[in-house]
DNA sequence: TCATGTGAAGACATTCACAGCA
DNA sequence: TGCTGTGAATGTCTTCACATGA
């Protein structure tokens, strides 16, 4: 398959938001300036987006909207169900499941693990929650492939040598440390006060209405 | 001052990080190769970098730890606090206060803001919870200049838009829906479940262990 | 007519490579 | 000697602009 960028990688998964929405919608088709004006990419950079997937639209009525769809989900996510484990099930644990759980067919979080024997054993918005000492069991048996990580900084490297030992090859990591790992591990890092930083610095020092 | 990329900020954060651990450790100066290696960019992408914040290391002793601390800082954050508001008090919003608050003396989340009664006038994480109403008494009194949303998707545009009206200038939006903002309004998203579904991307379509 | 798909140009970001310095 | 700071080269991403097609 055709290799792409991170950033194609990030617009795709946007444009497929926003044909979902359409569709709920009821709509057919779209146009690429329409989705440019929504995603904040221009409309030249959504036509060469859309190159990568593969999928054409016809000048008068657009893109399907269905198909557009079907094509950008079989482009990222293939044709099987990906599996994802959470470590670290606490408040910020729970509300990644709870939002994350069901809206993508493809993409199921069905494991979680921590130490607090309280929610050990337990099913939390349809995830069931494992000791972490079972994590080499479980990940193995369902061919778990994605860790989401939301521990505590002095727990997440360690947590993380485990789930790359485990066999994982991709880690969205919330926890606030940079983790060292094998350079075929993919490592998204979502520190939440770096975010903030962010945000603050471009509050006072503007930057004229940029997507990204 | 000087007009920097998203990119050189969203690095400049990071390597203050760094140099905050190193700190702690009790060291006194490093490399940029060894920034370098522990960050993931390149040793000429950091010096390049640290060009825009007007520190000077020297051959010999590389960069004083705790003056490029200050240097950085002082051009990300300038010289007073900046106010924060987070608009949704649930497991995400106690979460992300509970993370952020008292780790960058220059941002305060100061106010949080929910419409459940039980939350009302309630100090959690050091953080004082009005009602939706209040917004915008205390967003103005206070000078908050960056909220950060939590609220449901139903929620989010409706929230955005008063916090607009209300003077803020910047949006770190958790909410899985994308905001439509005057331009110049900077708004940083971190939808979950895209953030997941990039990762479940790259698992499966290895890209050589790059940096972001 | 109006939007797509795409070569080519342009803008932006990163790396190279080396002078200069302690 | 070995690192910094930085022009110049390279590489990547985005936009332009237009031929093509319904």
């Amino acid at each position: 398959m055709k290799q792409v960028s991170e950033k194609v990688v990030s617009r795709l998964i946007i444009y497929r938001k926003y044909l979902k929405e359409l569709l709920a919608d009821g709509q057919k088709s779209i146009f690429s300036h329409k989705i440019s004006a929504y995603t904040g990419a221009s409309a030249a950079q959504v036509r060469r987006d859309l190159m990568n997937v593969g999928y054409n639209g016809t000048p008068v009525k657009g893109y399907n909207i269905k198909d557009l769809m079907t094509s950008i989900s079989e482009f990222l996510e293939k044709e099987n169900t990906i599996e994802v484990a959470i470590v670290g099930f606490g408040n910020l644990g729970k509300s990644i499941v709870d939002y994350c759980n069901g809206r993508n067919s493809r993409l199921s979080i069905s494991a979680a693990f921590d130490t607090d024997p309280n929610k050990i054993n337990r099913v939390i918005h349809g995830c069931h929650c494992y000791a972490n000492t079972e994590m080499e069991t479980i990940i193995k048996e369902n061919k778990v492939e994605v860790a989401i990580l939301a521990v505590p900084r002095e727990d997440a490297q360690k947590v993380a040598d485990k789930l790359v030992a485990c066999g994982i090859k991709g880690i969205l990591n919330y926890s606030p440390t940079r983790l060292q790992v094998p350079a075929n591990i993919y490592v998204e890092n979502r520190d939440m006060l770096m975010a903030l930083e962010k945000v603050a610095y471009f509050a006072n020092n503007v930057h004229g209405g940029k997507n990204k």
